[in-house]
DNA sequence: ATAAAATTTTAGACTAATCTAAATATTCAA
DNA sequence: TTGAATATTTAGATTAGTCTAAAATTTTAT
């Protein structure tokens, strides 16, 4: 039996792989908030249950990593339950979500699905997979080509010059953030963001065109 | 902090404590499927927590029994909430239940209640504490006044009879069963049921008067 | 009232998950 | 390429929750 210990290995492991390079022992421990001893060890467990391929490559196998879109797949979906039927705030769910993940049942997960209407996209705009790990194919539009009022993801960039990426993070931009287009200039094509319900933001249509987003929920 | 594991003693006690006269170590056991020892271990580390009063006589504090009437109150809501809005059979959510009961977030209760409109009864019939943990007053009425075509359950009896008792014994009747009403004879005030889904049963008017019931939910 | 039966507790051991401290291995920079 | 810094593993302990087997206690029936 998978404990709910594992499931949250598993799950920091994937969401590791997805942005760093290689996993190493001690980024599980410090996304885990447990010591690099006990990563250690829980990772020979895992490896004697087939869930990551080896111990110096720290790497899912197709069980572990079928195991963790489960897992993301139910904490988005009861995102968006907690968002969409009890109204929640997007930024309040995220420790509700992260008990409810770990509920066993593949046909609660299933009706859960169908009463939201299979929603491509969580609160967060992070994509939903499905019941067998595919993940939705969002469609990512560069941001001069966004609609004012609505709401979006910042998914990836077009280029990768260092002094453009050095404006973003002057501009506090960063990728998952969830940007609301408060206005579009027609004149010059610059644009006018809300970034994370916080801070508005002004770009270029010159930044814009180099920014690629797709729709993100609940405008 | 109380573990699921404690929350599940808590829960059994309280069930015990309900019918049981009073509670022992081997009951417990039997209910949680645990070794006496087991048991006996745990209700020392219960009476450290302050939630039973004493190790020889197994009664919850106000502390323990409020803690029961949550659980028991999450288990309700989250039973009627898989049976209204996700259209599960009424005796297939038992086991999804016993794992949502356990989610911390008294917002998120009071939510899902709200969203199921403040239901004062489970899927079951069975009452559900509000966040105070106070029972609601579910108005019970003899049987004898029941309506055909709605859901009723069989909270208690007017006499006690051993005849009486005896003949509700050959008829397979028992407390806390769901009983619909198929129909109800003007002529003699007989009515005939349909007991758990499951058994027609005709009762007399003079039966029908000494059995008391109120309204369970899902007709 | 006392012996047998039933119940409960204690003792000692196990597993999962964690820790600290120490040992070992790896990386990297001069 | 070698020594320092960093990263990882091992060793030994701890806690929660469980077990079996044995001891102790309580109940019950004669």
């Amino acid at each position: 039996m998978i404990s709910t210990t594992i499931e949250n290995y598993i799950k920091a492991i994937f969401y590791l792989g997805e942005t760093a390079t290689n996993v190493t022992v001690s980024a599980v421990a410090e996304r885990m908030q447990n010591s690099p001893a006990s990563v250690s060890d829980m990772l020979r467990r895992l490896y004697e249950k087939g869930l990551i391929e080896d111990k110096n490559n720290i790497t899912l196998t197709d069980q572990g990593s079928f195991l963790a879109k489960q897992i993301i797949r139910k904490h988005r979906l009861w995102e968006t339950f907690l968002v969409k039927t009890l109204d929640f705030k997007w930024d309040e769910v995220h420790s509700i979500a992260e008990q409810l993940e770990h509920v066993q049942s593949s046909l609660l997960t299933e009706r859960l699905e169908r009463f939201l209407e299979y929603p491509e996209t969580d609160p967060h705009g992070d994509p939903i997979p499905d019941k067998d790990g595919n993940f939705p194919n969002l469609s990512i539009i560069p941001l001069s080509e966004a609609e004012p009022g609505k709401s979006y993801i910042f998914r990836s960039v077009a280029t990768d010059a260092k002094d453009f990426l050095n404006h973003l993070d002057n501009k506090g931009l960063q990728l998952g953030q969830r940007w609301v287009i408060i206005e579009k200039e027609e004149f010059d094509g610059s644009v006018k963001l809300l970034v994370d319900d916080k801070n508005e933001v002004y770009l270029s249509e010159k930044v814009a065109k180099n920014l690629n987003i797709c729709s993100g929920q609940l405008d």
